[in-house]
DNA sequence: CACAAGTTTCAATAATTATTGAAACTTGTA
DNA sequence: TACAAGTTTCAATAATTATTGAAACTTGTG
């Protein structure tokens, strides 16, 4: 008989944790931190609402980590808090719907950097100079083109966030597919 | 006479260097190298080539930052060497047209980040399991859905990168204006 | 080949950013 | 009001990430 060639065969937990493990990679090549990613992660695959307590455990931080971690993720729109009658504990879970996700991301980094950015842009943009220099009409040609990018995309990721999911899909299908 | 309530009035060096700072900090909330950022802001602003000397001094960095940097610029594809017969020292330009740039970090982002993710996720996917069982299924969902999003975001940015000028305008205007 | 003018590498260090943990705070209950 | 069961805060510290700078390397020229 020939040695079966067994795949690693993950278990579930294992599987979990790279999951989360990627999360986590992934929210720090995009600026996030990695503990706000991993929470994000495990309630994401919980079916069952998580305690602080029970997330302190899970992923190995502190109190306090957990404490500031879920409060941020609270502010995202990508948890809710889940209270219980009669108990002081407070409980989280995650949204599930991955285009609301999508939609809380996009909103909460449009609103923190695009829209601070353009106002700087504008500013900037609003200098006078002599058009014969060419330092000037470099930074001129730059600045108005950047602007225009960040107009696009300001327009495009609004749309985003209201669409429907149907209409998303719609059009989406309609252009791309 | 009124006091003038005068402006600010801001001069070319000075706003060229917020722009600097600007992009810098734009960079580090996206995962990026504030370096990296400004010396490419520094060059998107440039409208000669610079050498590895003059951006050393402009942005006081060390030279061996100064030349890592530039070397990643160029793997981005965000700016190119510029040779000067009879000179040893090279020289740089940065890519003018923010198209083409949206099209280079897209690029180099999609590949490193996306691509390895969608590998990730379809063996993580795979994983059978008691449907039964709650947490198996809300992992399965959870995932589903995130491969889903990511199918549909690597045929957006397929197109996006793709897309030539005229195109992107033309599809873009009808769709979200 | 020796040198000059440049570039690259990478171990040491600095700067930044995330995390801990204990004290302070909050809130419902007896 | 005192206490219990929880949450929040934040200064200290740990972990990570970026930067320096000097030595090694490359390459064209006399």
């Amino acid at each position: 008989m020939q040695p079966t060639d067994n795949k690693p065969a993950l278990t579930l937990a294992e599987a979990r944790a790279q999951f989360i493990h990627l999360w986590g990679v992934s929210g720090t090549n995009w600026g996030v931190s990695k503990t706000l990613a991993q929470v994000h992660a495990l309630l994401l695959v919980s079916p069952a609402a998580l305690s602080t307590e029970d997330i302190m455990e899970q992923l190995t931080i502190s109190r306090g980590n957990a404490s500031m971690t879920v409060r941020e993720l609270i502010d995202w729109g990508l948890i809710y808090k889940e209270l219980r009658p009669g108990e002081r504990r407070e409980y989280f879970v995650a949204e599930k719907d991955m285009l609301q996700v999508t939609r809380c991301i996009i909103r909460a980094r449009k609103r923190r950097e695009l829209d601070q950015m353009k106002r700087t842009l504008d500013q900037l943009a609003a200098l006078p100079g002599d058009p014969a220099d060419a330092e000037y009409r470099a930074f001129h040609a730059t600045l108005a083109d950047i602007q225009q990018l960040a107009t696009v995309s300001d327009k495009l990721l609004t749309r985003l966030m209201q669409a429907e999911k149907s209409w998303f899909w719609d059009k989406f299908l309609k252009l791309f597919m």
